[in-house]
This record gives structure tokens, C-alpha cells and sequence, in this order.
DNA sequence: AACCAGGACACAA
DNA sequence: TTGTGTCATGGT
């Protein structure tokens, strides 16, 4: 793998691997003491050092503001812990997940991933996400060219012309490989609701998406045909945002909270799955019941302006930390 | 080999 | 308002 370019964007108090690995993204993968993943149309290699984040970057760029965007660098994290509740069980998830970030993701791919999420564990989000990409994502320029190779369909042309280019593929070149959920060798875009929207429910559900794949189809066609806008989102206030996402089918509170926290930097979104409820009763209510509408005011109340942080340190500290 | 997973939805009580 | 069945799939 080559890099054209890279930059030390200085960052402290950032958990790279905590981030990359707390269920807010799914296509990112641990190389040795570093991370790949796709942002864009960029592929990157991200490592954490003592001054902050070094990043590498297969095309060359000239601005990294895209990145830190992403990566939200900007954010200074002492603020947004010091609004948590002063309380043992937030204390607790702080101590142990300190550094976890809550990244800027885009909406379209942010939405699609969590219209696929429900009632799925992040490891097999992550294979159907992985397949999606390789079977309809754009395949993302490569160190040898200069730019796009070839389309999906010239593949064997490009391949005989030139092997070393070679970044198509249906399916999975190995058992081990699939097992894994990873392909090394090949990157590719998130494909565009436009590219969803022009696919049968039958090729989606190839993708093993199951149920969910009616959702995203018409997710996709509501916006590819204009009548669903994502950027509209941004001018709306959250109860508005939220409203509107949950026009979508597939999309409820849980999913819609998600994509405000995670895409559109809706600090209090508070999505509630089943780890979050976990760790609210068994933390906060141990051996008492309560009902479900209380646990959502409480947890719409307690946990301040930036109730989402709290919410993903409590969902990775359930996660990771307590078995 | 059951059980459960970053749910949503229609419908019943 | 809260409870139940249904939808697919495959890790653990």
C-alpha cells in the first residue's frame, strides 16, 4: 500500500482505536498499530501517536479539513465531560473510556448504515456494509493511476491491460476472507442513494440485509428522486429532525437519534438500544423497576447538553468494559 | 444449540 | 400507555 500524502493533525485526550471501534462506524479496520477506512472518496490510514493523529492518504490531497471534519480534531473533550452528571456511574464510563469522540459522519452513508443496524450486532453491520460497498461502491483510485481506472463493467479489460490495477470484484476472493468480513486488497466508495435506488430489492437482500432491505430501497429512492433531503435536515431544530427522519421507514426513534448524533452533530440525541437501557436500569435503577417512559425522561433530563457523548460512553463502557 | 443482536411496526389489551 | 408477534440472519 502506498500513501501520497500525510499530516499530523495534533489532537489530545483522542481514543483513535475507542472511536473507530464504539458501533458509530462501520467500516473501519485495525492494521498493526493503525486503522483503514474509507471517508469519502478518500481512502486513509489513521495512527495514534503521542502528539495526536497521523494520517495517510492514497490520493494526494491539498486540504485536510474533510478529515478533520470527521475526525471532529477541533472539539475540546474536557468541556463536554465537565457537562456530565456528577455521578458514580458516569464517572465510572468516563474513567474507563476516556478519549472516546463522536465522529461528523456523512448523512447518506450514516442513515443507510443504521437503517441496516437494527437488531444486528456491529460484526455482522459491519459484513453486510462491507459487501454492499464491494458489490455497488465505486472502487476508489488506486497509487498506479492517476484516475479511475475502469468501471465496474470493463473489469476484465482493465485486468488484462493491466493487473496491478485490478480493484473489482463480485465477491469474496477466499473463505477466510469472508469469515473475516474484510477484504484487504480492495476499497470502494459507499455507493450514492442514486446507485441504491437503481438496484431490485432482490440484489440487496444478496447482500444478507434480510428485512431491512425494503427500507433502504425506499430510502434511497425517496431521495434520489428528490422528495427526501437530507441537507434540509441541517436548518431544523431536533425535535423537527428528528420528525422528519422518522418519516423514513425503518426508521424510528433509536435509528433517527443515531444519524442526529452521529451525522448532523446533534448533541442531544440520545439513541436508546439495548445496551443504553441496559446499562440506564442496571446503573442508575439496580433492582427496581421502572417504567419504560420514566427511564426516557430520565435519560432525556440527567444527562445535560451533550447527552449523546454521555449516552456513547455508557454504551461502550457496557460494551467493552462489563462483559 | 438456543439465544440474542446499536429496531420498527401493526395490532391488541 | 405497555405487551406481543413478525420480519432475516448468523455470531457467540
Amino acid at each position: 500500500m502506498k500513501f501520497a500524502s500525510k499530516i499530523l493533525l495534533p489532537v489530545r485526550d483522542y481514543d483513535l482505536a475507542a472511536t473507530l471501534d464504539s458501533g458509530q462506524v462501520f467500516r473501519w479496520q485495525q492494521m498493526e498499530n493503525s486503522w483503514i477506512g474509507v471517508v469519502g472518496e478518500n481512502q486513509v490510514r489513521l495512527t495514534q501517536t503521542e502528539n495526536g493523529i497521523l494520517a495517510q492518504t492514497v490520493a494526494p490531497q491539498k486540504n485536510w479539513d474533510w478529515l478533520r471534519e470527521f475526525l471532529q480534531t477541533e472539539i475540546e473533550l474536557e468541556t463536554i465531560l465537565k457537562s456530565f452528571p456528577d455521578d458514580e456511574p458516569m464517572n465510572r464510563a468516563v474513567v474507563a473510556c476516556r478519549g472516546l469522540r463522536i465522529l461528523r459522519q456523512e448523512p447518506w452513508e450514516c442513515l443507510a448504515s443504521f437503517i441496516l443496524s437494527s437488531t444486528k450486532q456491529i460484526v455482522q453491520i459491519r459484513q453486510i456494509i462491507v459487501r454492499l460497498c464491494e458489490r455497488f461502491g465505486e472502487p476508489l483510485i488506486r497509487p498506479s493511476a492517476t484516475f479511475s481506472p475502469f468501471k465496474r463493467g470493463e473489469a476484465k479489460t482493465a485486468m488484462s491491460v493491466n493487473p496491478a490495477t485490478r480493484a473489482c470484484n463480485f465477491s469474496f476472493s477466499s473463505p477466510n476472507e469472508e469469515r473475516a468480513g474484510v477484504r484487504s486488497d480492495s476499497f470502494f466508495s459507499f455507493p450514492s442513494a442514486k446507485k441504491i435506488a437503481s438496484l431490485s430489492e432482490r440484489q440487496l437482500r444478496a447482500c444478507k440485509m434480510g428485512f431491512r432491505a425494503p427500507h433502504l430501497l425506499a430510502a434511497a429512492r425517496q431521495i434520489a428522486e428528490g422528495k427526501f433531503d437530507l441537507e434540509k435536515i441541517r436548518e431544523l431544530n431536533y425535535a423537527e429532525a428528528q420528525h422528519e427522519l422518522m418519516k423514513l421507514r425503518g426508521v424510528g426513534h433509536k435509528i433517527a437519534d443515531c444519524v442526529l448524533l452521529f451525522a448532523y452533530g446533534f448533541d442531544s440525541a440520545f439513541p436508546v438500544d439495548v445496551w443504553v437501557e441496559r446499562a440506564l436500569r442496571q446503573l442508575y435503577f439496580p433492582r427496581r423497576r421502572i417504567s419504560e417512559k420514566r427511564l426516557k425522561q430520565f435519560a432525556a433530563t440527567h444527562f445535560g447538553p451533550h447527552a449523546g457523548y454521555a449516552q456513547q460512553y455508557l454504551f461502550h463502557y457496557m460494551r467493552t468494559k462489563m462483559k
